[in-house]
DNA sequence: TATGAATGAGTGTTCATTCAT
DNA sequence: GATGAATGAACACTCATTCAT
């Protein structure tokens, strides 16, 4: 019988894959190899099984974040982390990406209410390491949620399009591949690098 | 009696707001003042109503980007275009971003062929002009995928997710509000400076 | 523009091959090549489509029937006459066999009323030819309508069941072939010797 | 809450009234008294309604079949068995004639692969009886698929074209009424003694 | 706590038929 | 006469959810 963690790491995937209205509780209930009723009774519905879907991600997403900015103290080094952390395999980043990707297009239709805070805060997160840089005379000031967007929206969709980018590939003349494979901890870093250049401030 | 155009705006914006699975037939019938039937006669089924909206969509903006690029010869003036085109208020960018956003997590599996080469010829274009600048002396190397991910996924995201970012800024507390409200295109401005600084190269 | 006889052709064909509630007004229309208002226009609904098909299958086969046993005195050869009409080349037999066992299969649900008639003709006439034959001292005395049944049945059946043949046939071990390939005429040829042998008075 | 089997029964009712492409899931779960959802729950679709159907029609009968054959030895009496099996009242032989006439018609189109095999059986059944009596000096050689024709042909019409008599009864002048109203089975025994005279060796 | 069975309300799609031109 | 376009009424099938046990 699995754990109603197991059950969520099932749903998560459907959900990243399918979206909430593409999954399916059968399907789920089926591949997480519990009874449909007995997903009901433990988990709840539709939307209670998304939202402990995203709370679980983005509280895990979260806590990690803090634990490592609070340990960090150079301003590269932070923003650098919490990329790193972003794309961090350990919490399923395609499935992170994906399912706030759809969420973010959708308005946040299915968000609970529970999550925005989580989102808030990785935000804030970022926003604070800025000031700090700034204040140290490290960066030029900037909007910080201009970053984020840069950030994660770049990560997201790169962690996300590997299908997409294989469909393309198999289009393009050969010579000249559109893109030379990364790995998503390559590309993310690559990201940040780009950004911390335009950020830096030089003397 | 609405023409097959108007058809498309309104499957368009249902598509963007509620996604490929989220969208009804009913709905987007009702809401254009089409009979059901009427719709199937005109256009097609789901797949090929989706199907016309994103060939629309990406054709619009293919062409536009096109044209406008073959005007500017200054490379900065170039990425800026591109980013200014993305964000046109002409062709829906919310519907666009939100519609893509959802594509790029779902690994388009909805995506029908015929988009693929436009939305590579969409890159086509960032990887030229980025190739230029670099042949100018103007810009560091970089890899322009990751260039365009940075672009698109942080206006894409911006662009769609006014609707979070009202929530969020709702539980925020008073005094700092979190973002003070761009409008998209200044957003877009913004995010291309700071990407231009990072590309730049400084002598 | 095809004439309205070429329309009935197309729509005998897919009547017989499809069914009443299986066969649609729009591929009979493009099969026909003509409008599906025009088939509309020219001929009528569906009822009306298919009691044309009707009528002009059975009065053919009806007339054909009358004019030939006119001139043919010998009580076996109007039997053998008989069945050879049924299978006649001319008048598709596949297709009125298959119309005419899913029509009884249906209890005439979808029958005219004016194709009664030609049906009753044609079970008069043989019964007509039988009790000359009895009277003649060439038969003995039997029920007409249950020999009518097995000529009938028996031939449209073979007339008919040439896929399913070829499908058991698949099935079937090597060796021996449940049935050597006999065609229509030489099939319903022998179903009247069979018959004819029950019939004959042996004196 | 009727059982599968009661379900089972309204739906050969309906197939054989209306045949599977008039029949509607609809009506036959309303009639069954059980949900649509719940006909599609325990049954499956159409196919597998249809594919249920006859798979039951047709074991049943060859159960029936081989069973009785097994404990009879004169060849004609087996003869006579085969076809009071086809007509038995028990397995609703109008509705058993009906689906097939109809199937033959469609050239087995909806025909299930695993009733096939039912099909043949029973034709085997006849063809090795036939033989039989060949070998005892019986009957004259004839070809058993054209026998089987004839007896499942006649027997089949019969059994279902009671509505269309009525109507032609109804079209005929009075006096001489077409056909004296024969029950199915004695209609079917006077079918089988036909076809044994003709088949009968006379020494 | 667990589950096989049941179901109301959709969901995309089709079809015979009509109508304006 | 002819037809492109339109449509009401189905139609097969699905899905999130509930319930009796």
């Amino acid at each position: 019988m699995p754990s109603n963690d197991d059950i969520l790491d099932i749903a998560a995937a459907a959900f990243a894959e399918k979206g909430f209205e593409g999954a399916r509780m059968d399907e789920i209930a089926k591949a997480a190899d519990v009874n449909k009723a007995t997903l009901y009774y433990r988990i709840g519905d539709k939307d209670a099984l998304y939202a402990a879907v995203l709370e679980r991600i983005f509280s895990a997403k979260g806590a990690r974040m803090q634990k490592m900015l609070a340990t960090i103290d150079d301003a590269e080094d932070r923003v650098r982390t919490f990329t790193r952390i972003l794309v961090d395999d350990h919490d399923h980043p395609e499935q992170f990406s994906a399912i706030m990707l759809r969420e973010v297009a959708g308005g946040g239709r299915n968000l609970p209410d529970n999550v925005l805070p989580l989102m808030a805060r990785m935000v804030g997160a970022l926003k604070q390491t800025l000031a700090e840089g700034v204040k140290q005379g490290r960066f030029n000031s900037a909007n910080p949620f201009l970053v984020h967007m840069m950030l994660m929206g770049a990560c997201s969709l790169y962690a996300t399009n590997g299908p997409i980018r294989s469909r393309v590939a198999a289009l393009a003349p050969e010579g000249a591949p559109l893109n030379p494979e990364l790995s998503l901890s390559d590309a993310a870093d690559s990201i940040t690098d780009m950004l911390l250049n335009g950020l830096r401030r030089t003397t």
